[in-house]
RNA sequence: GGCCCCAUCGUCUAGCGGCCUAGGACGACACCCUUUCAAGGUGUAGAUCGCGGGUUCGAAUCCCGCUGGGGUCACCA
């Protein structure tokens, strides 16, 4: 791009308040991109400041989710780094000398303004049709009350002094500078009467003492964004390059949230999304290569990821393509790794045991082709295999036989398919093939209907992995028995009135 | 409501003044392959580029207005 390439360092700082939302991912993998794309660093941060929200296992959880997308933080917890510690209730005294700093230059000041003033102040200016916010009252203050709020030691918070006229300008890099007036401005809290600094403080300190290049955050920062400009002009520090990424959507193009289903990337993972697979398709909402490429490797979205084709609109989540996607990525695997992604699906599913055997294992290796090509998610390959673990118990009759034949005439085909069956040399898919079309002949059958018959007889559904291959697997026995089963089903049927 | 952002097929997008009678992908539909379902192949439909003005020889591409959608207005991030 037309922006310099020199090793970035971004990061991705989540307050640990619950699950990581896929478009939460998506800002992962995006500012995970550009670190990797550059050579840079991909840092984590926590963003632990609100002791109000915390949430027990929140952090422990986010850094699982991301790991199991395979995406690594250079720096951050549990890695640590240069800039430790990466958790920003355990930088308080940082923010505290820096909050020092500005309340001597005169950009900050401390208010001591009880919440219920505040609230107070707010409902008389709605009630005046006039914007809410704070009324600046601490700021206004003469050096004597000032002196005397400081000696009464009653708790306060300090905030920014915002410039009251002109104008704040981001500069975003997808969008162009955004103008801001500064009188629409609230002064914002810096510092909260615990202590514990708010977004604006701890995030701008730590980015900059990180060396935080390139801040990419969601759309939903942008309204904030001039408080931010502004703090960074109050210390005299360069700014990052502000990158505002597109939200990805719910289905009625509003922002994701719970109300939508499963939003957890963890829940994707759960059901069988491949982290490859939703990598790549993520990585396709509010970015794209050029007209025509869209599936690609990590490697290869890693050297292709550039900040100029993030597009500024945002996109709602299109599973039918994630669906697609997730099933090319399926494909591409080898049948042993299919394998071993399967096991615990299986072993769930009380399909083989909690720790597979290596029998178990071999016999899922030798099935994993029949469901391979039709499987879209991990987890539905319980349900298409069930049935060589399982032997169907009830025939569904209007199933069994075939839509222009009769019961007798069903089960006479299905016992001289038995037979034949019986009769085969060896049980190979050929042998089987063979015996079967030519018993189509004989019959005078239709190869559909002799064979959906014994599809329904020995799997139990109209639908399933190609016959042939189904019966070797099956084996000679189980087939012939599942075979005699459905017949006498059917014999029941046809001695009747 | 104030402020801010956004606006190309149903969806994700390509497009950065002429290559566009707008390309690709998902989905839909049809056909081929075929023992079912898939997968694969081929093809069809689908966008007057939200609307209206400009600028220009020429606009999806630049400017303005409108409309629509979204975001944000905390001692939350």
């Amino acid at each position: 791009m037309t922006q310099n390439e020199q090793p970035a360092r971004t990061r991705f700082a989540p307050s640990p308040t619950g699950y990581v939302h896929i478009g939460s991912m998506r800002t992962v993998i995006f500012n995970w991109l550009w670190a990797k794309h550059t050579g840079g660093r991909f840092l984590l941060r926590i963003e632990d400041t609100d002791r109000n929200r915390y949430v027990e296992g929140a952090e422990e959880q986010l850094k699982e989710s991301i790991r199991r997308m395979g995406i690594e933080w250079d720096e951050g917890p549990d890695v640590g780094g240069p800039f430790a510690p990466y958790k920003q209730s355990e930088r308080l005294a940082l923010y505290h000398t820096y909050a020092e700093e500005l309340l001597g230059k005169g950009h900050f000041y401390k208010c001591w303004c009880t919440p219920e003033r505040l609230k107070q102040v707010n409902e008389e200016k709605q009630a005046r049709k006039e914007p809410p916010g704070y009324d600046r009252r601490c700021r206004k203050l003469s050096a004597e009350e000032r002196a005397a709020q400081e000696a009464s030691g009653k708790p306060h918070v300090i905030r920014m002094a915002v410039p009251l006229d002109g104008e704040t300008v981001v500069n975003d890099l997808i969008r162009g500078p955004i103008r801001f007036q500064n009188a629409l401005q609230n002064d914002p809290v810096m510092i909260k009467s615990d202590g514990f600094p708010t977004y604006g403080m701890a995030a701008i300190v730590d980015d900059h003492e990180m060396q935080i290049t390139h801040v990419m955050r969601a759309d939903e920062w942008i309204a904030t964004s001039p408080l931010h400009v502004l703090l960074y002009q109050c210390f005299g520090w360069e700014q990052p390059v502000w990158v505002h990424l597109p939200n990805v959507l719910g289905p009625d193009g509003k922002k994701l949230s719970k109300r939508h289903g499963d939003t957890s990337i963890t829940d994707y993972l759960d059901k069988g999304y491949l982290p490859e697979a939703l990598l790549n398709f993520l990585a396709l909402i509010g970015w794209g290569y050029d007209e025509t490429t869209e599936i690609m490797t990590r490697d290869e979205l890693i050297e292709r990821f550039t900040l100029d084709r993030i597009s500024p609109s945002g996109g709602v989540l299109n599973i039918e393509k994630l669906n697609k996607f997730n099933g090319i990525y399926i494909r591409q695997m080898t049948p042993a790794e299919l394998t071993e992604q399967l096991l615990p699906y299986l072993a769930e599913a009380g399909l083989v045991s909690a720790e597979p055997t290596a029998a178990e294992r071999a016999r899922v290796e030798e099935l994993v082709p029949l469901i391979h090509e039709r499987l879209v998610v991990l987890s539905e390959a319980p349900e298409l295999l069930r049935l060589f673990f399982e032997t169907p118990t009830t025939y569904d009759q209007a199933l069994l036989v075939p839509k222009k034949l009769d019961a007798v005439t069903t089960a006479q085909a299905l016992t001289t398919a038995t037979a034949a069956l019986r009769d085969a040399p060896e049980w190979e898919v050929a042998t089987i093939e063979a015996r079967l079309r030519a018993l189509t002949e004989e019959l005078g059958l239709k190869v559909g209907d002799l064979f959906m018959a014994i599809r329904v007889a020995t799997t139990g559904s109209k639908v399933s992995p190609p016959l042939f291959e189904t019966l070797h697997a099956l084996g000679r026995d189980e087939t012939l028995a599942r075979l005699e089963r459905a017949t006498a089903s059917l014999g029941s049927v046809s001695a009747g009135p």
